[in-house]
DNA sequence: CGATTGATTGTTATT
DNA sequence: AATAACAATCAATCG
């Protein structure tokens, strides 16, 4: 049995009375990445609306995430895929954003 | 060195 | 524009 790491990773529906998540902590943030989620939704979101045309919001969610976890890794694999093709990307911005940082504020091309 | 957390991504419908 | 379940993620930071 692996290790298993105390992550509880529990963010949603945690909005008691949070304005909602910050805007962003750091300036000049790169962005992260898309999760495969998001490749995944992009691609399903059609499916869901045309097996689910009355479903809102809330099944929507739902719906998508249960299919989700029913996929196989090799089915999610094309999503990964994207998400780490992203990830790529992500981490030139990251890269851009180290760079620049460690470089100095100095000649931006449209930064405020 | 390890774990945790915080910030982020995208969908839709409603307001 | 913003919010809210759904899932991933993962990079930076603190101990």
């Amino acid at each position: 049995m692996p290790k298993e790491a105390a992550k509880p990773r529990r963010k949603a529906a945690e909005k008691a009375d949070k304005p909602a998540r910050k805007p962003k902590k750091v300036p000049g943030a790169p962005k992260r990445a898309l999760s495969a989620y998001m490749f995944f939704s992009q691609d399903w979101r059609e499916r869901i609306k045309t097996e689910n045309p009355d479903a809102g919001f809330g099944e929507l969610g739902k719906l998508l995430g249960a299919k989700w976890k029913e996929l196989d890794e090799a089915e999610k694999k094309p999503y990964i895929d994207q998400a780490a093709r992203d990830k790529e990307r992500a981490d030139d911005e990251k890269a851009a954003f180290d760079t620049k940082q460690k470089n100095g504020s100095g000649d931006e091309e449209d930064e405020e």
